[in-house]
DNA sequence: ATCAATTAATCAATCGATTGATTATCGTAT
DNA sequence: ATACGATAATCAATCGATTGATTAATTGAT
């Protein structure tokens, strides 16, 4: 009777449970403000196992951070860079990088809470972040630096491009941080598709003015 | 506008001691991490005043908020905006507006706790925060969307130029809120003058980027 | 029968809030 | 000026509630 592949053992269940539940709720309202026996609730378990599985708040917050990490580098891995040789390519693959991170990160409803919870590790640093920083933003970071400097001519780690690519990515993510604010001046009830679609418009024609502005400048 | 005379009486000694210090810690540490003992502490004032003088922890907040967005609208009344006409000065007002927007919210040692507070009630609203956002942030934002229109040709409240602004001040503000992966990514200890002013100077061309780029669209 | 997993119950600590007593400040009649 | 009553402000102490953590008993699969 046994089920040789992949049984989940009562054990990881509700450790993913638990895990899930983390994310979304650390996202939301931040490590302090989220309660264990919330967690414990909305993962519909007793609120020992957080203790027992994960030793306690502080571990399940790094047990987040440890699965955003891997589900990031997953991510970079498994989209192994195509060839990338040209400034043009480069440039259309930083076009689709700026598409596919206002999706994911503003817009998308699966995405969100991982983001949610990135972010929130990025403003708050927790011992763990380093390991968040180390697996997910700086492999992304160095990744889209690259790109630049195959786009402008620049150097892929001078500051000038380190701080570029800073500035892409603070585009990106303001309208996730500041989405209140956003919402209430755009006269918006949502930031939907087409509202993602609107804001990836903008950022990308502020891409192609900056690679524009330092290409000629080279 | 309160007149700096001699009556100060003790009890607006407390409340500005409360205020300035859950300005300080609700900015450091987010509202639910701050503890109401450790801000009476830190403004060597009993417990008991927070609900004397603000009615709770909460009142607290929203007087903080209160302070903030007064002490916004007072900068931009007593700033006021210069015979700003042509594409010209507008586009050199906007530099100017950056610059100031680097110093104020990234280095500037005074504004740091007000800019602090400031984007956590962004991107934690709380209920007071509508008159945070419009006392400070409409105005600020309305008030760039014209410059930014008088540079480029654009109309002043279309969506476009709208998420335009708000991409430019994700640039500033994403050197704050992202201070931790900045300084890890760029082998910096602080963010002080110099590295301010490497990040000013690329926010910068960012901006004539864009404008260049919309005001060859138009 | 064994042991990892789960549960209900309870722990000490800390939270924000409130109490009654005490002190400081001020207006007013003398 | 002085004294006195009223109001404002501050204090130490304590409130009930909730926090994260822990215990001992129980379950369930092997």
């Amino acid at each position: 009777m046994k089920q040789p592949v992949v049984q989940l053992s009562r054990g990881d269940a509700t450790r993913g449970a638990l895990l899930a539940a983390a994310l979304q709720i650390f996202g939301d309202k931040g490590f302090e403000a989220a309660s264990t026996r919330e967690i414990a609730a909305a993962a519909r378990v007793n609120i020992a196992m957080i203790a027992y599985h994960f030793g306690g708040k502080e571990g399940l917050r790094a047990a987040c951070a440890e699965h955003v990490a891997a589900t990031l580098s997953g991510i970079f891995a498994s989209a192994a860079q195509p060839s990338v040789e040209t400034g043009r390519q480069a440039r259309a693959a930083l076009k689709t990088l700026v598409r596919a991170g206002v999706r994911g990160v503003v817009a998308d409803e699966a995405a969100r809470p991982l983001a949610r919870f990135l972010l929130r590790e990025i403003s708050d640093p927790s011992p763990a972040f380093a390991r968040v920083f180390e697996a997910g933003f700086a492999p992304l970071h160095a990744r889209v630096c690259r790109l630049w400097a195959l786009a402008t001519g620049a150097e892929p780690e001078s500051e000038a491009t380190r701080l570029s690519v800073f500035a892409l990515i603070a585009q990106i993510v303001y309208f996730r941080i500041a989405r209140a604010p956003v919402l209430l001046r755009m006269g918006w009830s949502e930031i939907g598709p087409s509202q993602a679609a609107a804001i990836e418009s903008i950022v990308v024609a502020n891409l192609e003015a900056a690679l524009d502005a330092a290409g000629s400048r080279a």
